[in-house]
DNA sequence: ACCTGAACACCGTTCAAGT
DNA sequence: ACCTGAACACCGTTCAAGT
């Protein structure tokens, strides 16, 4: 879909001058997801404002209801379109870098590297910001499930390999997971050092992950 | 400190009906704090509103201000004695086991029951509810440096013992850190499986952290 | 000292009404 | 269909005033 200008009645009168557009333009939704994740990035969740976004964006502070039901499914939204590109990034660490034990190394460092590079986005997509419990949003949970599966996919391609152990392979890919999510996690929230160091640190983690803390 | 019920004018005409307590009790502020806990295991962060606290306590809604300098401090100070109560739960697993690779396990299994068992405490106490990175509160800072040394010690011990891998003690007690972390994220956001299989699956995860994933 | 009550500047959300 | 404006029921925080 070409980007749509919104149709200006050129030949108008000095009286609108008031109003420059009337209903926006032709992807109100498409605009709200943008805003919502440019002000997370610069001001964190609880930064954002929904009265905030439509006053950027020259729109009533109620024009949104008209495509998310509420702020909550707004940031589920965002949310989802986080594990996605999470998901794209993991899939491409692993293809570009051979499939291999050095490819997984690659698929753990753009995880954290993805956290660390979108904090709040990465923050909105774990949970704190949403709600307790309610309302599982069935397409979020599967962005989410994509994601994960790649990294399932690649233990079990390793494992085919014979380069790692035959355990259960969803058992596996949620010890890495936890891994990798702590490390983001803890980085993100600056308790672990700063900067270059965190990727230093991360390929430490999953060298010992690989061969463990264990003497001799 | 035994508990003080409010001094009552027993004798008082019923014209004071109204207010039956005046300046309330004796420990306002470790009241407050009581009650800001209660309500945030009950209703989660976001359920929690300093109006709302007050009149559990049937006290103004700005006589908190007296002994916190805002919503954060009162939070940040939630926070630390969570992070003191972690450090005593991790110091008691580590003592009354044996001092040895058990004991190591017990603090790993320690440290994801507590987050477990008071999820909206552990997320307050990493930072999604505080702000970006202003006022660090040193007395928190303490708190959670305390409980992660008790990581550090332990991880020391068994380097002496020459059951753990000469690393430098710091990456390897981060190492540990970001899993069992990631371990307590991931459970209380209902990511990894229910109920007591946590307990199995992080005993799962802390052996593989012992011997690694490799094959052979 | 410690607490109150009114007031201020914000929120998300609803809803009748406009075009 | 899509958007607006006023209104509602909330917030955290400040501050002069009470005892």
């Amino acid at each position: 879909v070409a980007p749509q200008t919104p149709k200006r009645a050129t030949g108008r009168p000095k009286a609108a001058r008031k109003r420059a557009r009337r209903y926006h333009h032709g992807d109100l939704r498409r605009a709200l997801l943008q805003e919502t994740l440019r002000t997370i990035q610069a001001h964190g969740v609880e930064g954002l404002t929904l009265r905030g976004v439509g006053q950027k964006l020259g729109v009533s502070r109620t024009a949104l209801y008209r495509h998310f039901a509420d702020k909550a499914a707004l940031l589920g939204t965002v949310s989802g379109e986080g594990f996605r590109t999470l998901h794209a990034q993991l899939a491409a660490a692993w293809k570009d870098n051979g499939e291999g034990g050095e490819a997984f190394a690659a698929m753990g460092i753009a995880y954290v590297q993805f956290a660390v590079a979108n904090p709040s986005h990465y923050r909105v997509m774990f949970g704190s910001g949403l709600d307790p419990d309610c309302a599982p949003d069935p397409e979020l949970q599967q962005a989410a499930a994509g994601a994960f599966q790649a990294l399932v996919d690649a233990i079990v391609s390793q494992q085919r390999q014979g380069s790692v152990r035959p355990d259960e392979p969803l058992m596996l890919a949620r010890f890495i997971w936890s891994l990798v999510h702590g490390i983001a996690m803890l980085a993100i929230d600056g308790r672990l050092s700063q900067g270059e160091a965190i990727e230093t640190f991360t390929r430490f983690a999953l060298e010992r992950s690989r061969t463990g803390i264990t003497e001799g």
